[in-house]
RNA sequence: CGCGGGGUGGAGCAGCCCGGUAGCUCGUCAGGCUCAUAACCUGAAGGUCGUUGGUUCAAAUCCAACCCCCGCAA
């Protein structure tokens, strides 16, 4: 077997047999890593296509689509927890499985198919963070720093023991699709290495204590509009953590507006009101200025190309 | 057949309802002014007005079909 030399760290060129289950774009680097790598996928789980999106179309996961470039089989089932289901999953008789934001619960039975056990790239320092959007509630929240986690799944919630864990530092005005596309890629890494060191027999698992534990509910559309009485920092967090997707937003003259990215504006004012030329709207504490908007309709554009078009004079009042 | 907005020189928009000289804010290029500048002044280049067909003396504008982009909702 040869033998890589990466980042002056020694590791076996391997191959293990696997199951991978995911579903949207975080999930697909980490597949394209794995077989990209060598290791020998024997199927790829994913949500079932859906009607969604304009019109209503069967929308295939990006998994799925990505699966199928790959040449890997794709398999949908609505849930796991049939013994049909159970049957056909062990018949795959892999060595592990890696699962990165399925969407779907994994049933004991699956979870001790695997010999090596069930992974899951998680987007947060577990325990902090555990659910379903942690990426987004984590800058929604101020956070300053997040990372990603690999786990060996367990029954709960993202309470599995944890592999390993892999820092990120939060910029300032970093959105929740900066932080996506990085953890989507530090994760992939991170898989990697922990497949390595399982393989090896050399992976350390570590219980996740009960400190320090969060939970990162759905966003619901309720929590998508701008209050612009509140601080600016709470609007500029909302602003951020939920670019580019829900989106955070508000009216002017009627019109729906996203806000994609924003900074720490000058200036205060009565809330909601435009302060400047550059789209810096006064909040309930200081200012937030506007760096990329997207009107309904349009195309996500910089603020200097949206004033191009559209004029907006300090002193109006935006909702 | 879920609802809706949009495709106009490199960017963002207006013009379309009420057919008849391509407009606005920028950018680019050349020149001028300035100690200087993303400032200011002068001039220039650059567009099959998404595609195809129809109506008309005449279509960005009216009609039909199609392609592409996007917001809502799921």
């Amino acid at each position: 077997m040869p033998v890589l030399l990466q980042g002056g760290s020694i590791t076996l060129a391997m191959s293990l047999r696997l199951i991978f289950m995911g579903t949207p774009d975080f999930a697909v680097p980490t597949l394209v890593e794995l077989a990209a790598r060598g290791h020998e996928i024997a199927a790829v789980y994913t949500r079932a296509p859906k009607a969604a999106g304009r019109g209503m179309e069967m929308q295939e996961t990006p998994v799925a689509r990505e699966a199928k470039k790959l040449g890997i089989p794709v398999l949908t089932p609505a849930a796991l927890r049939s013994a049909e289901a159970v049957a056909q999953f062990r018949a795959h008789k892999a060595d592990a499985a890696v699962v990165v934001a399925y969407g779907l619960i994994l049933p004991k039975e699956i979870l001790d198919a695997p010999k090596l056990g069930c992974f899951n790239v998680h987007a947060s320092l577990l325990p902090r963070w555990r659910g379903a959007a942690p990426i987004n509630r984590a800058i929604m929240a101020g956070d300053e720093e997040s990372g990603v986690t690999i786990m060996r799944m367990d029954e709960g919630l993202d309470t599995g023991d944890m592999a390993m864990a892999e820092r990120v530092p939060i910029a300032a005005d970093m959105t929740a699709g900066d932080l996506h596309d990085v953890l989507a890629r530090v994760g992939a890494d991170l898989m990697l290495r922990a497949l390595a060191a399982a393989e090896r027999g050399s992976l350390a698992l570590t219980p996740q204590g009960g400190g320090g534990v969060t939970y990162a509910a759905k966003i619901s559309k309720e929590e998508t509009r701008i209050d612009w009485s509140k601080p600016w920092r709470e609007v500029h967090n909302q602003i951020r953590g939920l670019s580019p997707f829900p989106g955070a937003w508000f009216e002017i003259g009627g019109v729906r507006i996203k806000a994609l990215r924003s900074t720490k504006g000058e200036g205060t004012g009565p809330p909601g009101t435009v302060l400047d030329g550059n789209l810096t709207i006064a909040c309930g504490d200081g200012a937030v200025r506007l760096t990329q908007i997207q009107r309904a309709g349009k195309q996500p554009m910089a603020t200097e190309e949206f004033l191009r078009g559209t004029r907006v004079e300090p002193g109006a009042a935006i909702r």
